[in-house]
DNA sequence: AAAGATTGCGAGTGATCGGTTTCTAACCTA
DNA sequence: TAGGTTAGAAACCGATCACTCGCAATCTTT
């Protein structure tokens, strides 16, 4: 289906590029690259302005693009807002994969380590963007539809992750639940950071919320 | 400063009001009976449709009032949406009183019923009105500004409930920050709730978010 | 190099936005 | 009941919304 080999095969073209690298690019170079600099612009618009506020016309202003231009390559608003998300979940799960990787060397608890992490990514910029789809979603039924899918996966992909990366854990039987509860938690930190910010009290939440979570592992599931 | 007063002190008026109690108003009856239809459609317009998408026209509809005959009570959106803020503020608290005041006496436990009356609380159609203004203020400067004084009053409100509800608990040291995590928590399972439902995962949530309470308020602040 | 396909541009479209203005109907004071 | 004030209705304003369309520039194929 993609063709980008295509274009460094052609010996012709390939020194045309290495002669005026930035006047002559391939119609996949030339595609790729705008639908890049929508999709970013796309993101940093609803970090700044909301969900409601990112227009066309303000991301053809950020990305550099005209108006005409957009619709050349995704044919309606919602289709970006799609692809926007995409990427911005792919981004968060990515970012956090490299930083526990790039860490935990470092760490002396794995645990401490992972929900540091997790409240970095939930108050990331990307993380806004994020939640901005979700919320517009919460009254907008095509933009609901249209994530959905996209969320599920994510889900997913945040509780795979984390039994990736803390092996030793993942087997015990309320590791889903827990996991589930500090995503939840980060989550509403998020949120209320938004109204209002207190370090002293952010620093008691976490080692509060390791203090549980620790007890939790330690303890076998004998609620039932 | 107000005059309700005025209108029944009035016998002739009042001997009116009687005779035809729809049809002849006093200007203050007219006056809060729009007021208050015109808060209420906002409210509800916000719960439906998003803040982006509570027009003027989407609020005088619901409410039967005409265009021009809204910005005859308030200046502007903005100072509408304040004032939708502060009745939604305060009609959360309340429904949390009474209904605390009534179900206590058959409850076996107490942080069980707070919990279970958080969790009811932050998933009410109120409170999604509450979010959705919080969420707007993100982006928006006018709003963020016009609402953060009635949210510091309100997160006041919230903890000073908590310690009258719960006066057993109240005086342990770390009382403000379990009460702290617990809403925060309650929030993000809000947030979450947009997109997907689970009720499966929300009871083990709640019983895990039960536990780590009695755990923590068993132990005293030995952290430091 | 000619012909064809792809990409980018920007002036349109009708609808809707928050807010103003003008005028009539209802109410209050005296 | 006359004169003044307040409440409400509706036409109107410029700005902005998502989206379309015809045309010019740039690649790709022959």
């Amino acid at each position: 289906m993609r063709r980008a080999a295509t274009a460094a095969a052609s010996p012709r073209r390939a020194a045309a590029a290495r002669a005026k690298p930035a006047a002559s690019r391939t119609q996949t170079e030339r595609r790729s690259s705008t639908i890049a600099k929508l999709v970013q612009a796309g993101t940093e618009a609803l970090i700044e302005l909301g969900y409601a506020r990112t227009s066309i016309q303000e991301i053809c202003l950020r990305a550099g693009v005209s108006h005409g231009g957009l619709f050349r390559h995704f044919p309606s608003r919602l289709e970006l807002m799609k692809r926007v998300a995409v990427e911005v979940g792919d981004g968060l799960l990515d970012r956090y994969r490299q930083q526990f990787a790039r860490l935990q060397q470092h760490a002396h608890d794995p645990i401490r380590l992972a929900l540091e992490l997790c409240r970095g990514t939930c108050q990331s910029r990307s993380h806004q963007a994020w939640f901005e789809l979700m919320m517009a979603a919460r009254t907008d039924p095509d933009l609901r539809a249209a994530l959905a899918p996209i969320w599920a996966s994510n889900h997913a992909d945040v509780l795979a992750l984390a039994g990736q990366l803390l092996p030793e854990q993942s087997g015990h039987p309320d590791f889903a639940a827990i996991v589930d509860v500090m995503v939840t938690l980060m989550h509403g930190e998020a949120v209320e950071r938004f109204v209002h910010v207190d370090p002293e009290v952010e620093q008691r939440r976490l080692a509060w919320a390791q203090q549980a979570v620790q007890q939790g592992l330690l303890q076998a599931a004998t609620r039932r």
